[in-house]
DNA sequence: CCAGCTTTGTGAACGTGTGCACGAATGCCT
DNA sequence: AGGCATTCGTGCACACGTTCACAAAGCTGG
């Protein structure tokens, strides 16, 4: 066996900032910034300052003392550390409301994860166009899945159908499942999932907005002070 | 002054939880199922048993030893808790895709969260009508929100023009924002973003599938197991 | 080449969240 | 009425995440 190289594990909190510093090393590229510190970085995401030097040191000693990071290297590691070197075509289930906006959204395609399919169980939407992809019978799935090497589902069907389509998503061969359905889905263990659930955000700032009506905390005015919000 | 009630703080991580339990509560109840044990509700709400009780202990002791919860009290309690005793009128801003997947979505209302108005800031767009509500000139944001009694805001615009949009939210006075746009907005520190962005919970899942495929990690076979994944 | 300034990388302290384990309370059966 | 089975509520220990604070490392100017 060869020395293989241990794979530094790194914690989901700071892989979920990860996209977020990149979109912004992103824009700064673009916008001809070539060197960024961890406090402009910091500024700029909406988070501590040590925490984006925490999170970057988990990729590697990629930064210059005194000076900062080169942006477009570190453009280069968080993009290679995500995997996001080559794209990741993904299929959605589920060609109602959701999965119609999902598959016109055209900033899927461009951020690296190009539609490689849409399917839905209705006959009577099989057919139909949605941005640039035919819609096709939920049948099909395991056919598309295979060809185009489909890694990651995407789920926008009504919650009844979530389930089923999870079943057929991994049965296909996906390892990754996306859901927007509000079900919590059953898989198998090595399956990843993420989950999107529009009720559970408004509910929870409802709760905030209750607190703030019923509270008898003396809400302190913070006034013009503002801050940035992940 | 009255002996405020001093309104305990209920954490974040549980804040965050009590939507799921309170959707299965009501497929329950639905059921017709009116007692549940903590064990049964962290089954079907994919968690740890003893971190439903703990959660369920910052509502109060609604829970019957030896017996568990009454369904409908629960339900209650915990809608209460929410702050969803009584509507929240949002307001939608940007009828693009994604605007109008969310206005076409009839889920919302249904859940406590009638649309009180959708808003874009092209005329194009103003007058046609989507999810039986017509879409209006942002201009008139201040108006809809303050005779609507709106405090929730949702932003459904392209990132570039996120911020103008939270801009005039928070000028309007709605104080929780629901973000789509990829962008980390600047508010006043007293409103409360949530963020939902697509692009980045695709990368999180890509991170996974890059680390599975390149892992020198021996990915132990877990078979058929399966775990409830929220 | 050295002094001084800047900014990284990280050890250590602190705070939040999770899960076990067990006492306490309740209902049921005899 | 008493014993037994069940399930809640919670103290405690541990894991994870955040923030501070500072030494190490590099750049710049004289």
């Amino acid at each position: 066996m060869s020395p293989e190289r241990t794979r530094r594990r790194i914690p989901d909190a700071t892989v979920s900032r990860l996209p977020v510093y990149l979109r912004i090393l992103g824009e700064q590229a673009e916008a001809g910034v070539e060197s960024i510190s961890s406090e402009g970085l910091a500024e700029l995401a909406g988070v501590n300052a040590a925490k984006v030097r925490k999170d970057l040191s988990y990729l590697g000693s990629y930064g210059t003392r005194g000076v900062g990071y080169e942006v477009a290297y570190l453009v280069y590691q968080v993009r290679r550390e995500l995997g996001l070197t080559h794209d990741w075509p993904v299929v959605i289930v589920g060609a109602g409301n959701l999965g119609q906006a999902l598959a016109g959204y055209g900033g899927f395609g461009e951020r690296g994860f190009p539609v490689a399919g849409i399917v839905d169980i209705d006959s009577a939407k099989v057919g139909t166009v949605l941005g640039g992809t035919r819609v096709r019978h939920i049948d099909e799935l395991p056919q598309i899945v295979q060809t185009r090497r489909v890694n990651i589902g995407v789920i926008a069907t009504p919650g009844a159908t979530a389930q089923d389509a999870a079943d057929r998503l991994v049965k296909a061969g996906v390892t990754s499942i996306l859901n927007f359905a509000p079900v919590v889905l059953s898989v198998p263990r090595a399956i990843e999932v993420r989950k999107v659930d529009l009720a559970v955000e408004l509910q929870i700032l409802s709760y905030h907005e209750q607190r703030r009506a019923g509270g008898a905390i003396h809400a302190v005015q913070n006034g013009t002070g503002r801050t940035a919000s992940a």
